[in-house]
DNA sequence: TACGATACGGACCGCGGGTCCGCTTACGGG
DNA sequence: CCCGTAAGCGGACCCGCGGTCCGTATCGTA
């Protein structure tokens, strides 16, 4: 019953675990399709046995959790305490762009990762996992401060569908749309949808 | 080098298809997650060989592309010839909302297919499905037909994802947001986004 | 009725995720 | 410094699923 210390791991394990992140970040950035990448692989590429995937993530989609999970901590903490317009004490109506725009680079930056997460089978949808109920309630509670709107939860998701993984990697990689236009048409889109909701009274 | 007169299928054959159609429906609305459902699964609820499968179908997507085209195949006719404010001859403004409801009522009615069909594996992008372009075409133009838009395609891929039949699974399994809030909320997000734009002059 | 073409079905294969168990190695106490 | 032990390792192994093959049954026709 002792608040037990969580002994921490040994030496080679820890090695090894930071191994396999390495091993797996870099096969997923240079296979075409996510799942032409198997668990056998990457602990090949690692130099490892496959127990010893399973036994530090679980299954294969603990491994890409973690791997995203990883990548995207620099912009959750920007996003929960950095300096504006990202962090907290921007108003509203320039933060939501600004959020966005961060998932859409993060999307960008992480093609690979952010595809092989959301379609990682349905057996657990995208929406259940911890990083997008992060972002909705972020989004969600930046738009509740807007006068004027309303259903902010759904908005919220339908803002955040805009940078699904999937859409991204069809726009930027097949229809070849470069990074900065993205980015243009994702803030005109939000633009519009906030509208002079608050903007500019007639 | 004829036009080669397309012989029709054995009377066998074309039950047999039927059968497999109606039996993989069957399966997809009562389980759980649609990878649960096997095709061998399928083969057995049809009283039908695995091979009978594939030679009909292809591969396990081409079945459920059967599958989903011919339940959709009303909701394309209503749009392409049907009154309004679905088919041509609506006034954008109305008829830009009304494609979003039919398209979220059609995921609604068919959670299970749409989700199998979106889930199907990342090897297939939704996005290059035909029924998606489709959808994506009718919709942008309809958008470029409203003064005052611009990347419209873009919209209508970012309107499209508010759509996505795991967002729709989720929110409607999930959090049991009921069929009106959700039509109703989908309705408010278009309308705002298509706001004011040529609706009330200021 | 007889015969060719077409379709059938279930045994079979390969592959990938996940597990098991005998061996190795880190590391704290004597 | 050495030893005991438990945490960790690895790859052979298992299982289930998508997809194929080929001998057999059925349809449609003359």
């Amino acid at each position: 019953m002792e608040p037990v210390a969580e002994r921490r791991p040994r030496k080679d394990a820890a090695r090894n675990r930071e191994a396999v992140l390495a091993a797996a970040d870099d096969l997923f950035a240079h296979c075409e399709s996510p799942e032409a990448v198997t668990m056998a692989d990457i602990a090949a590429a690692a130099g490892v046995g496959k127990a010893t995937l399973f036994r530090g993530f679980g299954d294969r989609t603990g491994l890409i959790h973690a791997l995203y999970e990883a990548r995207l901590e620099p912009v959750r903490i920007a996003i929960e305490a950095g300096p504006p317009p990202l962090g907290p004490g921007t108003p509203p109506l320039q933060r939501v762009p600004a959020l966005l725009d961060a998932v859409l680079c993060f999307k960008l930056d992480n093609r690979h990762l952010a595809l092989a997460l959301e379609s990682a089978g349905s057996s657990d949808s995208p929406y259940r996992a911890a990083h997008y109920d992060r972002w909705h309630r972020t989004l969600q509670a930046v738009l509740e401060q807007i006068p004027g709107l309303t259903d902010n939860a759904f908005t919220a998701h339908a803002l955040l569908a805009a940078t699904r993984a999937d859409l991204v990697e069809y726009l930027a990689g097949h229809e070849q749309v470069p990074r900065e236009r993205l980015r243009a048409q994702l803030a005109a889109y939000t633009a519009r949808l906030l509208g002079r909701s608050a903007a500019r009274r007639c």
